[in-house]
DNA sequence: ATGAAAGCGCTAACAG
DNA sequence: CTGTTAGCGCTTTCAT
């Protein structure tokens, strides 16, 4: 047995009622002249409990109406704000949601985060965002996994997780969202690139294309993007159509604009250049219509290209490409993640629609 | 004097070296298989206090080497993370960040958060992002001030604050960062829009043209973005070197892409069409050289283009632009943020340069 | 150099 | 429906 001197009684009994003005209300603060209002403070000025100021904040059902008109109003005089420090260490909930990406100024991930934004806010979740350029920052956050009692889910954005990352993860017990990839049995959110690209390729072979070019970005080292489908789309395509498929034709560059560049440069020195390319993504199809201005190939006519994404900019560069809801993508991830946050089930894999748009990158081949 | 039935005491003893195998090391845990590790575990297994544990992992000065090199392993072997929540509420300080911006899906503020991001890493600060794209969120965002006592900083992009806004977050003592907009006496960083853009027109004077359009977003409501300065630089060149200026050639239309195509259509209705044009910004400046291109008028022969910012797609396009190094801005701001989240000083008016790219959207105007 | 103990601000039983 | 009472997992004096 024990004795417990921090259980001397020195509550001074209930202060309510107009005269409890025992303490100041803003107690002297040095520094910064920041005047934090807490819980007991909007508790006294209504007359009643912290807890049921905790509860009538809350929207707890139980709490008189009276009562809650009067907290809440106190609480908007004091503009007071729950910490959700406090309310999380109690909970046991961070009330926040990170969400890992290889990059946050890319088109892409930018795009689907700001989808997954949306229905956060609506979740009243905060996104807490981590990027892992470069593979010692991959690395480094599945070692020091900050996010690890720091959100209570994670999404992964727009590039692949290895085993042993996932593994890592699970154990943690973290609850993980993937988006734009799907995951047997795991809250994902994707498109089906294949049949996309497939949809996409057809329509160059169906325009009466042959020789038919894939503009690929080169695998950053250990780095998977999430986009590998596309490529056997491309494949099957031709395989269809009975096209035979030259390993030439399957320029691997940088992921960007400058690879597409660059890409359609090389392709162009051929002695057969294809008549058609298909990039991977929309970036790297505007840099190969760049290079294709400047070797002066009228685009469709002697060039055709297709994109895979519908960028921003594609409509204003009139490019036919495989267009991918990015956004719904991110809104569908992050209304998964308002679910797995809150302990309840989410859908296992969400596959969301690609559709063709034509534009004006596209046409016949020349007669030759 | 009071009974503590919580202090019985259990501890066992110090129990360290090889046989400490009292307590299973992970509690059999119902729920979600989740093995969340605290300082007491890693304390038991240094065989030291949670006080030493605390001071070992946060580099405290005073902890002898061979105490703190124990507490590491222990700590390592757990994989124990200190739980920031818990620490935040100890500490006042919330290792957190928050931006605000207009949208996180568009261009600009997402390359600036990308600089933002990687300062807050090195600072060991998490970033988060609230997007207020409509006048509601934004109200809805100062009047609840989520970010309260969430972040130890505000960085506020691309949009400019109004008074009141301004005053509610001085009020609550959040420090604010003002990126991408200068203000006087706060850490806020920026470019010389004004010089940037007299800068991009006078080329346009020099190379010979005198009708100049100018492409500006129009104002949303009560919305003011943080580029305003641009338009006086434009108009500065124009009365240096002495040109009148036709309310007619400044159009507004809508921030992005499309509006840049339908403001270059309009122009090219008028019987005077100017011979070169200023976009405010790169998407419009796009949109503009697609309305171009559509309407089969040959750039820069038939019309020079320029536009601001160096998106990352104006190169590929080959859009003379004036740069502005949007992610050093946003870095900028992100070291701003930790030091003032660390309670030091920071710089107040950070000017970044721009400088004008000379690409292919701009030549001297056809003879007529 | 290390340990004990008192909170940080809130939530969640558990009584009334 | 409301108040009391313990903590949540750390940090931080204050002793030792």
């Amino acid at each position: 047995l024990s004795f417990c001197p921090s259980d001397a009684d020195d509550s001074g009994g209930t202060l309510r009622g107009v005269s409890a003005v025992t303490r100041p209300a803003v107690p002297a603060d040095g520094e910064t002249g920041e005047a934090l209002v807490t819980m007991p403070d909007v508790a006294r000025r209504a007359g009643v409990s912290v807890s049921t100021v905790s509860r009538a904040l809350r929207g707890s059902a139980k709490v008189a109406p009276e009562t809650r008109r009067r907290v809440e109003q106190a609480a908007s005089e004091l503009s007071f704000a729950v910490s959700r420090t406090a309310s999380s260490l109690a909970t046991g909930r961070t009330g926040r949601v990170a969400a890992v990406v290889p990059q946050l100024g890319m088109w892409f991930p930018a795009k689907l985060l700001d989808g997954a934004q949306s229905a956060l806010r609506v979740g009243g979740l905060d996104l807490i965002v981590y990027c892992i350029g470069s593979m010692d920052e991959r690395r480094a956050f599945f070692d020091r996994l900050p996010a690890r009692r720091n959100a209570d889910a994670l999404i992964v954005a727009s590039f692949t997780l290895d085993e042993a990352e996932r593994g890592r993860l699970d154990a943690l017990g973290m609850p993980v969202i993937f988006a734009s990839q799907r995951v047997a049995g795991r809250p994902s959110v994707f498109v089906d690139d294949v049949e996309g690209a497939r949809q996409g390729t057809r329509y160059l072979v169906n325009l009466g294309h042959r020789r038919i070019a894939y503009l690929r970005p080169a695998k950053a080292p250990g780095f998977r993007w999430s986009a590998g489908g596309r490529e056997t789309g491309f494949h099957q395509a031709l395989n269809e159509a009975k096209i035979p498929t030259h390993d030439q034709l399957v320029v691997d560059t940088a992921p960007r604009a400058e690879g597409g560049m660059q890409a359609m440069s090389e392709l162009l020195t051929y002695r057969h250049p294809p008549t058609a390319v298909f990039a991977e993504n929309d970036e790297m199809a505007i840099g190969a219509l760049q290079a294709l201005r400047r070797a002066q190939v009228p685009v469709p006519g002697g060039m055709s290209v297709v994109g895979f994404d519908d960028h921003d900019l594609a409509v204003a560069l009139d490019l036919t490409t495989v267009a991918q809801p990015v956004t719904d993508i991110g809104l569908r991830a992050g209304e998964l993640a308002v679910a797995v946050a809150g302990g309840r089930h989410a859908p296992t894999e969400v596959q969301l629609p690609t559709r063709l748009l034509l534009r004006g990158t596209t046409g016949p081949p020349k007669r030759s």
